[in-house]
DNA sequence: ATTGCCTTTGCAAGGACATTGCGAGGCTTT
DNA sequence: AAAGCCTCGCAATGTCCTTGCAAAGGCAAT
């Protein structure tokens, strides 16, 4: 893991909140000049903890504001079966998050939709990914929170 | 919902990937002179399509590798509650992301920890939120896929 | 405490970029 | 067909990014 000292925190609190800040403007937040402030987000690429920018849109301002948790089962627990529908739900572009689940159910899903119809098309795809056995999904009816900055404590 | 033609899609899709470009090399891509290419991204903002940029960071390198789902049952549905509770819940930095689901739960969370000595901390705060009845969580064995980027289809 | 080494800083300059105004072209409406 | 509107490309100004270099700070060993 990589040392961060405070101003470190600081410059990657702010681009979390403010990705599109220019240079002199952050370097002014995190107080440090323009040189020394431009340098220490280089590092903080090469060294892999900035992964990417990103521009975030709003979700039903381009016709996808529903969201589904789907659950997802597979037929046997083999390591190749996992790797088969791994590699194939990266290929579906509606799904934003997939985790590996302890527990009893195997795959933890978050698909983004534009109505419930549109969902059904989504569900007759991943159904139909390689090793599924069963699928159970479960509408969110609002989104409360939608957060991208990730909590930066004393470490 | 606002009109997106073909050239505003093409700007989305790779502004979601690449938030950083400069307007130059985004011109380029789209196909677009700087200035129009400026113009519209400058609308897509107004508008409220691009809410914000923000930088990513990896979750590892941050010492942050847990995800955890929480499900929240609260006492009562009744509005002033249901309020209180999410309110509480956006002042919990751990929280990333909190929908209010249909079904049998009522609240749906996604938390980012260090450990899971860590999550028992978290486990505490989330257990005495306002109008918290029960707490069921699973932790994520392995992140298969995180996106940012939605899909962007013709609408 | 002092010396030496290494890291990180601030300053300055050149080059790249963002941002505005202006006129031209295309599309829709009447 | 003509008018109006929207969006485009070009050009110029101001801002910003980016690199080199010398100085200051922190750390370890003596």
């Amino acid at each position: 893991m990589i040392k961060l000292d405070k101003i470190d925190h600081a410059i990657l609190d702010t681009l979390q909140k403010q990705g599109k800040l220019s240079n002199v403007e952050l370097a002014e937040i995190v107080g440090l000049s323009e040189s020394a402030c431009l340098r220490r987000v280089k590092n903080l690429h090469e060294k892999g903890v900035v992964t990417h920018y990103a521009a975030h849109l709003d979700a039903k301002a381009i016709g996808l504001p529903g969201t589904v948790f789907v659950r997802v089962s597979l037929e046997k627990q083999q390591e190749e079966r996992l790797n088969a529908f791994e590699e194939a739900v990266k290929d579906v572009p509606e799904v934003m998050e997939c985790y590996l689940m302890g527990g009893d159910v195997d795959y933890m899903i978050r698909v983004v939709v534009k109505d419930a119809p549109d969902y059904e098309r989504v569900h007759n795809i991943l159904t139909r990914l390689p090793g599924v056995a069963r699928v159970h999904s479960s509408f969110a009816l609002r989104t409360v929170l939608k957060r991208t900055r990730l909590p930066l404590q004393k470490s």
